[in-house]
DNA sequence: ATCCTAAATGAAATATTGTTGCATTTATAT
DNA sequence: ATATAAATGCAACAATATTTCATTTAGGAT
């Protein structure tokens, strides 16, 4: 179980986006919180084997609508989700961050201390939002590789 | 936009690879450089309805291998197929350009014209390739969406 | 505290998407 | 013209996502 402070916080997000407070919601939300890589349904699947597929896969999709999490493709194109910054909204996510894939250990990260520079397009398109996606070995897997 | 290609420059562009030159193969290629968009698995079985499924999956990975084409994700995770630059070789792809995702029409278009910016990431990480991807309007639908 | 109702869950069925194995066909080098 | 390695097509399979519906639960009303 997760510390009763940090349970609090995960009821209020829950209420303050009108969803009721259950135990695999809160499960979910606490598991999430403790990374700093993106989850997928695979990964909540494995740790939760007692909550139903189908209810991972809604609560995820919940969650997005709430703007709670945003979802991210890995190189696999497999769906994760972040945690989102606190300016998220319903529907509308600013999540113009860079997303980072490590390719030996697959984990998404979300870089969001990074800003991405000003990019123009070419004549006619109009951008609604960006992200940056980078792959390539992240530090945990790096370090590994110098000591080999 | 795209250049123009002949039959016989894609029968080379096979024979470079050590490709067969099937008639499958050659009707993939002429496809996917008519277009100035991505091409997904799904739109290669609406058109070629007398190719098989797993002979287009096929077709699309071995010219993914090859360096013909490179995969990317779309909004929704479905793989969609870019054909390549000239600069790209087999599983060491040069495609650090731009994607542009639609959301009216869902077209990718890959916009090699523009180069990525330096980024630099947090210490730890090390990055072996940048993609970025922006999302919104293309010309197409922003036209109608203007003339509305 | 108990009851009521809408929301959420769990389980089964279905749909969609991607893969594997194998027999047949085809391109191409000899 | 033939041999053979590669490519295709088909069927079965596997993995992933969605729909439907009966049951359970949270949270407000009484």
């Amino acid at each position: 179980m997760t510390s009763i402070k940090n349970n609090y916080q995960f009821e209020d997000m829950l209420d303050k986006h009108q969803l009721k407070k259950t135990a695999p919601r809160l499960r979910v939300l606490s598991m999430m919180y403790s990374k700093n890589t993106a989850t997928s349904q695979p990964d909540l699947e494995n740790v939760m084997h007692d909550i139903d597929r189908v209810t991972l896969y809604r609560i995820l999709n919940v969650f997005e609508e709430k703007g709670i999490i945003h979802k991210v493709f890995d190189l696999n194109g497999t769906a994760n989700y972040a945690v989102c910054h606190s300016d998220c909204e319903a529907n509308h996510h600013h999540d113009e961050h860079v997303h980072f894939n490590c390719t030996v250990c697959k984990n998404v990260y979300c870089l969001n201390e990074l800003s991405l520079p000003d990019i123009t397009l070419p004549a006619g398109f109009k951008p609604e939002s960006f992200t940056l996606y980078a792959s390539g070995l992240c530090p945990k897997c790096n370090k590994k590789n110098l000591v080999k």
